[in-house]
DNA sequence: ATATAGTGTAACATTTATTTTACATATCCG
DNA sequence: CGGATATGTAAAATAAATGTTACACTATAT
């Protein structure tokens, strides 16, 4: 069924920049701290505006930050 | 306030892509062509797993049909 | 020891995306 | 003309994302 699988590199990005926190991420995208915790969890993954907002705060390229891989 | 919007080429690319109905697409995509015609209309914007598998249906790289630009 | 920061999680409410059904219009072809 | 195809749109229902509030756990610092 759902071969594909939407992944994201955003808790080690956090690390890469300054050690951000999920709040201070949330904060810079404009969400709540648990929107950040969620996704990081793959709970669910973002709305499309909300992943160009983290890439944003990451300076990154939105494949960079975002896949979709087979399984 | 919300100075960055959202922007797609899925117009230009179907009829790059054999003038790919708005239906075929929404097959492919799996989705209803009500849909497809919403996004293209810009009345909301796709889902993260919605707009990676229109990029997919079309096999461009995702930022060739999803924009997140100033103004 | 206790206070603080960072994180995981959960229930409930609200907003947004998507489906379903349905109707309207325009074009193209017989 | 009459039928088929592609598109625009709309209301009501469902699903998914996000907000709000709240509690628990760990680590670290005072």
């Amino acid at each position: 069924m759902g071969e594909f699988q939407i992944e994201n590199n955003i808790r080690v990005l956090r690390f890469q920049n300054g050690e951000m926190t999920q709040d201070e991420l949330a904060q810079k995208a404009g969400v709540t701290r648990q929107t950040i915790n969620a996704i990081e969890a793959a709970k669910y993954s973002p709305s499309l505006e909300l992943a160009f907002k983290i890439a944003k705060v990451f300076d990154e390229p939105f494949e960079n930050v975002f896949q979709y891989t087979k399984e």
